[in-house]
RNA sequence: GGAGAAUUCGCCUAGUGGCCUAUGGCGCCAGCUUGGAAAGUUGGUUGGGUGCAAGCCCUCGGGGGUUCGAAUCCCCCAUUCUCCGCCA
């Protein structure tokens, strides 16, 4: 939800955003219209409301005889109370509704235009060269003993896999590093509930256009979750946070599931587009000066994974077309994949500044005063497929892969994952 | 799954239709007192909406209803606790 003030007092900003985001600002018209019929429907309400409870002082402290007159007279008040604010009501449930409708403002500098419009902002590592033919992340996974496609795909179904073995480790060492750098930066672990119920997947924005994405359980009327976003944003809903020592971050780690409804026949070798992977998430609660300024932390603190893991990378400044409602900017992190030739999405973080905080009612109180909407923030630190680009990056020719320096404490030393014979 | 009880301001608590504009305590903040503190004492201390403003309106777990008027009466829902059943 954007702020309803800034519509208010600045209408061509919001207009001006959802150019950018490739959209009809003729919405921004219409919001500004249900707001005045919203405001005007209150003023009427309360003005008779307190016309009533006037009454209403008058008929108490009036004496018996004088009672049944007054009584009557207020009769005809309480019905035309009732109307009035049934119309309120209603006229700040339409408002909502429209302004509902309009994404977060752009931050200035996101690029304008479509999915393909993001900006490099850097690349970093060397592209691996190989003096042999490499082999995909699957083709190594099944020689390692890693990846078991097809028992998954009997068990549970297109999409479906076992980690087995040192595939399932490496997932457990890479999760227990990003666990580790998160708490080395101050973050606190959660681990969160994958089941969440309606108002929390509303209030999150993720049962907007994308709600066929979304695993839904009509017996219990319950989401499962496509990233621990959902519950740690939701964790600190309806709450005045207290962010005099600064942003409130919390690493949580979740399974995620996900229906992948739009993407029939993309990337449906291995485990590069899966219905249920583990993520490690970074949320982050701040003031909403420091929006942009904890963004960059996050990426930094992304970044170090990637470099830790001997990846090669880019960050990209995502388009203002291809950011999700909630988003003012998001960067997202691509790895190098050797055998696609391309970089691959592995890490996204949003600044959704107090867009999603404002649905979810989380505020603080700057320096004692009043409250203000809290910006929240978001990012990967890990996921499952992350060891799409670990395996491909550190094969070697005989299909052994050179385990990297920052996992191996948490893999018993091991520095080389051996082909089974 | 069944039965009972509960949910009031950060915490505890009073409150069985109008004098609730919600009591009292703890905690917290400020003043007085003090060399400084403690103690004492006085005051303040939910959040939101709307209005140029004065102000007004809403907020007693959530939603609906009864009534001129609801923290209070009725219905539905959520959560917590106790007991029983079932399961691990």
């Amino acid at each position: 939800m954007i702020d309803p003030a800034l519509l208010r007092a600045e209408p061509e900003v919001v207009r001006a955003s959802l150019l950018a985001r490739r959209e009809d600002p003729a919405v921004v018209d219409r919001a500004l219209a249900a707001d005045q019929v919203r405001r005007d429907a209150i003023v009427h309400f309360e003005t008779l409301r307190a016309e009533q409870n006037a009454h209403g002082k008058i008929v108490a402290a009036a004496s018996k005889e004088d009672k049944a007159v007054l009584i009557a007279a207020a009769q005809d008040l309480a019905e035309r109370v009732k109307i009035a604010e049934k119309v309120a009501t209603e006229a700040g449930e339409n408002f909502t509704r429209v302004a509902g409708g309009i994404g977060n403002i752009i931050i200035d500098g996101v690029p304008a235009g479509g999915e393909e419009n993001f900006v490099t902002l850097r690349e970093v590592g060397d592209v691996p060269a190989f003096d042999f033919e490499p082999r995909d992340h699957l083709e190594l996974g099944e020689m390692l003993g890693a990846i078991d496609m097809l028992r998954g795909t009997k068990v549970s179904g297109s999409r479906f896999y076992f980690l087995s073995g040192i595939g399932a480790r490496l997932e457990i060492a890479l999760m227990s590093l990003a666990l580790d750098r998160a708490l080395e930066a101050g973050f606190t672990p959660l681990i969160t509930p994958t089941l969440v119920n309606p108002a929390i997947m509303q209030g999150t924005g993720f049962l907007g256009a994308h709600s066929d994405e979304i695993y839904y359980l009509p017996a219990d009327d319950l989401y499962l979750t496509g990233t621990s976003e959902v519950a740690l944003a939701g964790f600190h809903a309806d709450e005045i946070l207290d962010l005099t020592n600064g942003p409130k971050r919390y690493a949580g780690w979740s399974t995620c599931y996900r229906r992948e409804a739009g993407s029939y026949g993309k990337d449906t070798r291995g485990i590069l587009r899966v219905h249920q992977f583990n993520k490690l998430e970074m949320f982050s609660y701040c003031a909403p000066a420091e929006a942009e300024t904890e963004h960059d932390r996050l990426v930094a603190w992304q970044e170090e994974m990637m470099q830790l893991l001997g990846l090669s990378y880019r960050v990209i400044d995502v388009a203002a077309g291809d950011l999700g409602s909630s988003a003012a900017r998001k960067f997202d992190i691509e790895a190098w994949i050797p055998t696609q030739g391309t970089y691959r999405e592995l890490t996204s973080t949003s600044n959704c500044t107090t867009f999603q905080a404002r649905r979810l009612n989380i505020r603080h109180r700057p320096d004692g005063g009043a409250t203000e909407t809290v910006a929240t923030l978001n990012g990967t630190l890990a996921t499952t497929r992350w060891l799409v680009a670990i395996l491909e990056t550190h094969q070697n020719a005989n299909g052994s892969v050179a385990i990297p320096d920052a996992l191996r404490p948490y893999l018993g030393g091991l520095a080389v994952a051996e082909p089974l014979s």
